[in-house]
RNA sequence: GGUGGGUUGGCGGAGAGGUUACGCACCGGAUUGCAAAUCCGUGAAGACCGGUUCGAUUCCGGUACCCACCUCCA
């Protein structure tokens, strides 16, 4: 089984051989913690949680390292602290652990290691010395820049020359640059900012050295996978790679870039320099309140598989509410069949050799390996004509409900906590928040079984009618009738019922 | 202006040079007093113009349009 990934560096899918199957290493950027989550930043964590848990299928668990840092020195904490006059380490500190609840509740694997760039300043220092040392930097100003033009294969991960940038910019160059595409190690640090001794004064790191230095100290000078949103490439990649590369020629430091593309709403880019985000935290807010599911994360996390991680993915609410469907869908039809808790191995077994992982293996084609569940879901729902024999038709289901779990489980959902994505679950949460109500809606129920019973299709189609309006679906069944409420159930409409 | 990616049925979204993707919605049927729910089933596509080929939605070229990056951004 050979995991084959695109690879921005050389544009091509190959075939993943990792340096050392005995440790593979993955390194992925992480956030800038001032502010929750939006959707958008949790694309990169469940494309590489995908990708985390097919190389440890592959690799084996205790043979893969994932890192992802957080960014707790930027001057957009900065500035939110200077505007909230909270600490910055409280900010930053908040900002860590809402991020965590937030991943977590979308199913995501924590990493191996978080590092936190401010633990690592004397790193980043030693890599700016060796940088200036090896003639690759130079101070001016109290700061210290990297010299482009002292690395010849600057440019090369997103195919563009020094030449076209400068031409192309549209920044004000700092005076005290040599070259204009020089950027930023390190940056002086007035007493009321965050700042280090170091060598060219009382300073901070640049954006771009937080990473190279952290990934160098985790995972070495060479290491498998370098991940992140495919805005980062440039200049921020293109960066990390100039400056690991110079300060560690023996390394070849990333070897597989992986880009994803950007979540969208109404056909652009979800940033917060555009403001049309929405937080992770909003949705799940907004879906415990509307529709008294507890957790959507399961829904988002499904929501941004559906589409290929180089593609881009519309994030618009209705496609989570389908997605939710489709979820609970898979749990109900599955648990139809309920089948046996699995082992460790029968898990390993079921999803070997399986199309489902041909599909991820195939660059994490996550919607073709979500399509291959929902053909087996269909299986189980469908009931042959010719099953003569009720044992072996329940022994295939139940086989095929193993399969599913087991895939289901794969991509990183919990199948028992599908449930509450399901309309009877959480129907129970809708209607006991609407307790005051169950009396007049049960004897307006009544009181149309009565009217059916007398054959007044008139009043009894009125009250169905008013129930709709309302938000207020019944059933009937040959045990009777049962009523559910829908999502933005309006009990003021139930008045002109009376 | 430079660089990269994209354009598939009403919507979401794949694979494969020739055989049903799949899901949702729609429509038809069963069921129901009528509905809802459920089950069964049929339709429906490949931006445009050329080329290669026995045959292309799939490969190649061009055109149009969209998106992203070149400024903090996942």
């Amino acid at each position: 089984m050979t995991i084959k990934l695109y690879n921005t560096r050389t544009r091509r899918k190959e075939a993943f051989v990792p340096l050392d199957p005995e440790n593979v290493r993955m390194y992925v950027c992480g956030p800038t913690v001032y502010d929750r989550a939006h959707l958008g930043n949790a694309r990169p964590v469940v494309v590489f949680d995908v990708l985390y848990r097919l190389l440890r299928h592959e690799f084996g668990a205790d043979h893969v390292t994932y890192v992802r840092n957080f960014t707790d020195v930027d001057d957009k904490i900065n500035a939110r602290a200077a505007e909230s006059g909270r600490p910055i380490g409280e900010i930053t500190a908040e900002t860590t652990q809402w991020f965590l609840d937030d991943m977590a509740a979308l199913g995501a694997l924590e990493p191996d290691a978080m590092p936190r760039a401010t633990a690592y300043i004397p790193q980043m220092v030693a890599m700016i010395e060796e940088l200036i040392a090896r003639g690759h930097a130079y101070a001016a100003e109290g700061h210290v820049l990297f010299a482009v033009e002292s690395y010849a294969e600057y440019g090369a991960l997103s195919g563009r020359t020094v030449e076209d940038m400068i031409a192309g910019a549209r920044v004000e160059v700092a005076p005290y640059k040599r070259n204009p595409m020089d950027f930023v190690l390190w940056k002086p640090s007035p007493a009321d900012l965050p700042g280090w001794d170091s060598p060219w004064g009382r300073g901070r790191p640049g954006w771009h050295i937080e990473c190279s230095a952290m990934a160098h100290e985790l995972l070495g000078e060479s290491f498998d996978i370098h991940g992140g949103g495919n805005d980062l490439m440039f200049p921020h990649h293109e960066n990390e790679i100039a400056q690991s590369r110079c300060a560690h020629p023996e390394g070849d430091f990333a070897r597989v870039w992986m880009h994803n593309e950007m979540l969208q709403v109404e056909g652009k880019k979800m940033s917060k320099s555009l403001g049309n985000f929405f937080t992770v935290r909003d949705l799940l807010d907004e879906y415990d309140e509307r529709f008294g599911i507890e957790n959507i994360g399961p829904a988002i996390r499904l929501r941004l598989m559906q589409s290929h991680y180089r593609s881009p993915v519309d994030a618009a609410l209705s496609y989570v509410e389908a997605s939710a469907t489709k979820l609970a869908e898979w749990w109900f039809w599955t648990e139809l069949h309920r089948p046996e808790p699995l082992s460790e191995d029968e898990k390993f077994e079921l999803i070997n050799e399986s199309p489902f992982l041909s599909a991820l293996l195939d660059d994490l084609n996550t919607p073709a390996a979500i399509s291959e569940i929902d053909a087996k879901v269909s299986q189980l729902r469908v009931i042959p004509e010719n099953h003569t024999n009720i044992e072996s038709y329940s022994n295939d289901k139940e086989k095929i409900a193993k399969q599913v779990l087991a895939w289901i489980g794969f991509l990183g959902f919990d199948f028992d906590g599908l449930k509450q994505l399901h309309p009877s679950h959480w129907q129970n949460r809708l209607k006991s928040r609407n307790l005051e109500f169950n009396e007049l809606i049960e004897n307006l129920v009544k009181e149309r079984a009565e009217a059916r019973l007398e054959k007044n299709f008139a009043r009894a189609d009125k009250i169905r009618d008013g129930f709709i309006a309302a938000g207020v679906t019944i059933k009937d069944s040959s045990e009777g009738t049962t009523w559910e409420l829908k999502p933005g159930f309006d009990p003021s409409k139930l008045e002109a019922l009376k």
